[in-house]
DNA sequence: ATAAACCTTGGAGTTTAATCCAAGGTCAAG
DNA sequence: CTTGACCTTGGATTAAACTCCAAGGTTTAT
């Protein structure tokens, strides 16, 4: 059992966030001392790993209450529900890849365009795409060209 | 000369994003009319297209601030500058595409899992990691076990 | 000349995810 | 038995990036 600040110690986290956490339903301590301090368990714990782990890779606090209420609840669902969440939540991530990888390959470009040099921004490729359009980013070969006047 | 809501209508935002950009100093109508009005010069108008192009990329307003501050005094810089924000922004997007796949990977292991039949959830595979520990979420077998009894 | 559509300002509200504060209660050590 | 570290609560504040509102002024079309 752990005091609310064991807890937060352990996992990197503020007390505050854990009361936050508990304000917003996503994680109660299982009990509480006699005098009222919150004391949780190792089963709390590892709800909170999940919790944490979760916000790691981008998922919102509210996805993330939607992904551990139907647990509060087991009888009332079926698998099948629990597991088109989890598909969702999976569709959801994967459409947010495709998405930073749209983001990835234009910052590539923008990249590759550029010498990187010391010299003047005056010309640099970078600035240019940001100023006409990002589609028109083209300079791959490897000499870049510019800066030469 | 666009009227603020010319603007916003032909770039696709509100005028008041206009007005929220111009008390930031992103972005000032180059003049007003005698009553007031705001008036955007068509360089208002890709310095605008500027700020959009770089927020699809990723930037935050105030990363875009620096590229325009850049910009506006390109020969005040050197490419390695520009170049290097870029290069930030690429690493902190692949940074995030490398977390998310960790998560995929956990989704995907969790709903492999879980049957998906209209069986109460209450022995659900998924719930039980989620309960636990991800880590232990172990069942890729084709044949799903789970709900046995 | 009047209604509709547009514009002005300052300021308040929204969302997400905390973070901080004040005033006070609890607990272990010396 | 008092100090210091910890805990309690409710409420205020933060940051980002808008978004909306009220009360009024301006333009334009009929």
């Amino acid at each position: 059992m752990y005091r609310i600040g064991e807890l937060a110690g352990m996992c990197e986290v503020k007390a505050d966030t854990l009361r936050f956490y508990e304000k917003h339903g996503l994680l109660a301590p299982s009990m509480r001392t006699d005098s009222g301090y919150r004391m949780y368990t190792e089963q709390d714990a590892n709800r909170l790993r999940f919790i944490l782990r979760a916000k790691e890779v981008g998922f919102t606090l509210s996805e993330i209450t939607e992904l551990l209420s139907i647990e509060l609840n087991k009888s009332e669902w079926a698998c099948a529900d629990v597991k088109g969440m989890v598909d969702d939540k999976l569709a959801q991530v994967e459409e947010r890849i495709a998405q930073l990888n749209v983001f990835k390959t234009t910052l590539q470009a923008l990249s590759r365009a550029c010498c990187g040099g010391p010299e003047s921004a005056e010309h640099c490729s970078i600035l240019e795409a940001l100023e006409s359009s990002l589609t028109e980013v083209r300079c791959e070969e490897p000499g870049c060209e510019h800066g030469k006047q």
